[in-house]
DNA sequence: TTCTCTGCAAACGCTTTGCACGGAT
DNA sequence: ATCCGTGCAAAGCGTTTGCAGAGAA
């Protein structure tokens, strides 16, 4: 609980800093990908903070979390065609999703390209590496037969 | 002309090799994609090739396309959330959008983990290198005063 | 009061699905 | 006759927009 109120006092400070007014829905949804960084959905979202938040609007989490991506605070990926994902750790660093069962893995690799400078003489702004495969999980998994 | 059905021919003899039954439609979707290296969504496919079929159905362009992904004989790229674009340039490489032109640049980088092997024990299939930034020309007209 | 944020409902646009027709074997 | 590809129409789904009400300053 306390470190709960903790953790929510510090997204407001976040807001704070960045000039954006601190609602109450705002901070529970920063305060929830600070938390989650399982790279949610729109829906994993707005899924978990609905049970206490029961008139939260997916509207809300739609436009906090354009405005949250305008502002730089967090990131949108788009590894999966299908559905961008959500992360607070704006730190460059690259992106793994296993395609068996799904999860998404920050992996941190050093490499020059992913942070700003020149490229053939284009100007980089923000560099996204996304790899795919199967992680250690799955191939332990498969390993075993299947077994847990 | 010559060269035109010379391309066809090329098309046909790509699609035999990897199974898929050379129908009209398809020949000129795949024709249009080795052509066109400009990252073309299926809209930018649909608009043109209907000018020269004019009962060509977007249900097709998109049945085809996900034939071709599926076969490995194409690639979808996201570079843009809003958007998937197609290349029939399979070697691993890495994109460039410019943000002011909108432009999707094709950059080879050389790095090793764009191709398969293992990241932290997780098996790597397939990575995409995104950038974003503006490109050289868009640049050069900024310090020209926006002249041509 | 004034301004901003929220959340409902509707609109929107891209993509997929269902299905019947037509061409090829 | 059978199979497969095409293309129309409709459905589906995630996201955005319009707008009115609520809340803060």
């Amino acid at each position: 609980m306390v470190e709960k109120l903790a953790s929510i006092e510090n997204a407001k400070t976040f807001l704070n800093d960045v000039g954006i007014n601190p609602s109450y829905q705002r901070l529970r949804i920063l305060d929830y990908l600070i938390n989650n960084l399982c790279h949610p959905t729109v829906d994993m979202i707005y899924s978990e903070l609905i049970r206490e938040i029961p008139t939260l609007s997916k509207t809300t989490v739609y436009n906090t979390l354009n405005l949250f991506q305008k502002r730089g605070i967090i990131l949108g990926l788009t590894i999966d065609e299908s559905e961008v994902r959500y992360e607070s750790n704006v730190v460059p660093h690259a992106h793994f999703k296993c395609e068996r069962c799904g999860e998404i893995i920050d992996v941190h690799v050093c490499h020059p390209i992913l942070t700003k400078g020149f490229v053939n003489n284009h100007k980089i702004h923000e560099g996204h590496l996304y790899l795919k495969g199967v992680c250690k999980d799955c191939i332990n998994h498969d390993s075993n037969g299947g077994q847990k």
